[in-house]
DNA sequence: CGCCAGGGGAGCT
DNA sequence: AGCTCCCCTGGC
C-alpha cells in the first residue's frame, strides 16, 4: 500500500472526466482502474490517496500514469480570471489529471467512441476485453481481463465485433488490428514524434479522423496542446465563446483546459 | 412507431 | 471547407 499526499488530484474527477473508460467507482468508494494489462485499486480522503500496489509498481508505472510529477497548479493559475465560465469549470474539476494511457488501448477506445455515448463505450470495451483480452489474476486473487492485443483481433471477420456491441465501428477496430499486428503500422514509433507528426500518422488509420487522432494524442501520447473538439465541446464553444476558444492564451496546454470544460459539461 | 443524439468519419465535390 | 451519406444503439 502506497500513501501519498497529492495536490490537485481527484480520483472521482478523473473517473468522471471521461478520458479513461476502464476506471470505475466501487461500492465502498474506492476506484478500480484497468490500464492495459494492469489493475489498480485506489482510494482517497481529501488530499490523502492510497494506491493498493507495491512501491515498484507505483514508481515504475502509476506515478507516470497519473501524471503526478506535473504541477497542475500552474495550469489552474493560468486561467483568465475574466473568463467566469472557465474559472468555474476549473474550480469544479481542479483534481483532473491528463492520464498517460496505453497507445493501443486509446486508439481502439476512441475508434469505438465515435457517434457513441460513454456508457455504451465502456460496455463495448468490457465486451472486447472479456472476449479477446487475456484473463489476469491480481495479487489479491481478483480476476480481470487485460485490454485485447491487436493480434487477438487481427484475424477476425470485419463484422465480428458487432457481437461485442461495436456496431458499424467493428470494421475500424478489426482493420486497425490487422495493420498493427502485421507490423505495417508501428506503434512504438509514435511516442518519438511531435504532435503534428503523430497526428498525421494516426489520421492514416481507417476510422481515425481529426477528433479521434487528437484524443489519442492527448490521452496517450500526452501532447497536452491537443484540443479535440467533439459535440459537447462544440456546444460549449458556440454557447460560451461565440464559436472559438482562446487557444493562443493556453498555448502548450490547451488540452488540459479542454478536459476541465468537458468534465464540467458532463457534470452539468 | 418515428425521431434524435451520442466524445465522427469516409468519400466526394 | 463543406456537403452527403454511413448506418449502431438507446432514450423518448
Amino acid at each position: 500500500m502506497i500513501k501519498k499526499t497529492i495536490e490537485n488530484f481527484s480520483l472521482a474527477q478523473i473517473s468522471a472526466s471521461g478520458q479513461c473508460f476502464r476506471m470505475d467507482e466501487e461500492a465502498d468508494g474506492s476506484f478500480r482502474i484497468i490500464a492495459g494489462d494492469k489493475l489498480l485499486t485506489a482510494r482517497q480522503e481529501g488530499k490523502e490517496v492510497e494506491f493498493d500496489c507495491s512501491e515498484d509498481a507505483f514508481e515504475g508505472f502509476w506515478r507516470n500514469y497519473f501524471d503526478l510529477d506535473e504541477d497542475y497548479g500552474k495550469f489552474i493559475a493560468a486561467v483568465d480570471k475574466n473568463d467566469a465560465f472557465l474559472a468555474n469549470a476549473v474550480k469544479k474539476g481542479s483534481g483532473i489529471r491528463i492520464l498517460k494511457q496505453d497507445l493501443w488501448e486509446m486508439i481502439v477506445s476512441f475508434l469505438i467512441s465515435q457517434q457513441n455515448n460513454i456508457t455504451r463505450i465502456k460496455r463495448c470495451i468490457n465486451n472486447i476485453s472479456e472476449k479477446y483480452g487475456e484473463e489476469m489474476t491480481a495479487e489479491n486473487g481478483m480476476k480481470y481481463y487485460a485490454f485485447p492485443m491487436p493480434e487477438a483481433m487481427a484475424d477476425l471477420p470485419e463484422d465480428a465485433l458487432m457481437e461485442c456491441n461495436l456496431g458499424y465501428r467493428s470494421k475500424y477496430v478489426v482493420r486497425t488490428s490487422k495493420l498493427v499486428a502485421s507490423g505495417d503500422f508501428k506503434l512504438d514509433e509514435l511516442p518519438k514524434l511531435g504532435y503534428e507528426e503523430a497526428r498525421e500518422r494516426l489520421l492514416g488509420l481507417y476510422g481515425v479522423g481529426k477528433k479521434v487522432a487528437e484524443c489519442i494524442c492527448l490521452f496517450s501520447l500526452h501532447h497536452i496542446d491537443a484540443f479535440p473538439i467533439d459535440t459537447h465541446i462544440k456546444q460549449v464553444l458556440d454557447r460560451e465563446y461565440a464559436g472559438s476558444f482562446p487557444l493562443e492564451r493556453y498555448a502548450g496546454f490547451a488540452g488540459v483546459m479542454q478536459q476541465y470544460i468537458f468534465f464540467n459539461e458532463l457534470e452539468k
